[in-house]
DNA sequence: GATGGTAATGAGACTCAATCCCATCCTTGT
DNA sequence: ACAAGGATGGGATTGAGTCTCATTACCATC
């Protein structure tokens, strides 16, 4: 991820360095809070301001993916360079997200889009539902 | 919309009359503080808790849906009675919302839902893209 | 039409994620 | 090593949404 960003022109600095770490190494989305929380518990927390600058950039840079569940915060997750993205699926029970992806409902938004007729740049699609510790 | 709070058992109000009133005549989905500042244009302006209360109340009782764009603030359209839901479109380039629906996308859903296996009790999409005015 | 139990309301304090500002520090090309 | 400009951090600020609680309005009942 490292590269990218210093292909764009940009410089390199300890708070960029941290947060884009930890969130490689994580198996699901974060949200902000959860970074400072994670990275202050490492002793080094950056300043907030730079947080949600890094995150802002790696989001522009196709690096992240920004996930919104309804709770009022933003959670930021790895995306992968291969360019296949997922959904995910809140479960009401214990607010969990799982992760799944689903060609038939990549078809079916590629589909829509030539119907409606306008040029679709992206989509975000959220379910609800139990998972199965709480089903 | 208020037959069937009266139904739930729910007393009237001053408040919650305002409010139902305004969504019901809204092409669109407003904010809470659109609400607001267009009740208070009419020089009565229910407070803030009471116009939440209502929001809350008339999503409970399906009589209204919680669209949230990504902006940070959740918007509130009236939900018609036939049961029919739509999804949004997001124009990036004027922010405008636009409805739409489409049984495809319904059917992919209902398939991945038997495919994961889960109890999915709803959904939320949404499309980013240009519209007619802004491609 | 008066009464009382209970829901509804409103004002404002409060929470908390996110943004803004700006002085200072650090990276990088030369 | 140096300077220019991007990166950083702390702290103040914003703004949507929540909470509390005293007061008011609704309505079934008498």
């Amino acid at each position: 991820m490292h590269e990218v960003l210093a292909g764009a022109g940009l410089k390199r600095g300890g708070a960029r360095e941290r947060v884009i770490d930890l969130l490689a190494a994580q198996p699901c989305a974060l949200s902000a809070t959860e970074i400072e929380d994670a990275l202050r518990a490492t002793g080094r927390s950056p300043g907030r301001a730079s947080i949600y600058r890094v995150l802002d950039l790696l989001v522009e840079h196709d690096l992240a993916e920004r996930v919104e569940v309804g709770d009022g915060q933003a959670r930021f997750e790895r995306q992968h360079p291969s360019g296949e993205h997922h959904h995910h699926l809140v479960c009401e029970g214990c607010g969990r997200l799982i992760a799944f992806d689903d060609p038939g409902l990549e078809r079916a938004i590629g589909k829509l889009s030539d119907r409606l007729g306008m040029r679709i740049s992206g989509h975000d699609i959220l379910l609800r539902g139990a998972c199965e510790r709480c089903a």
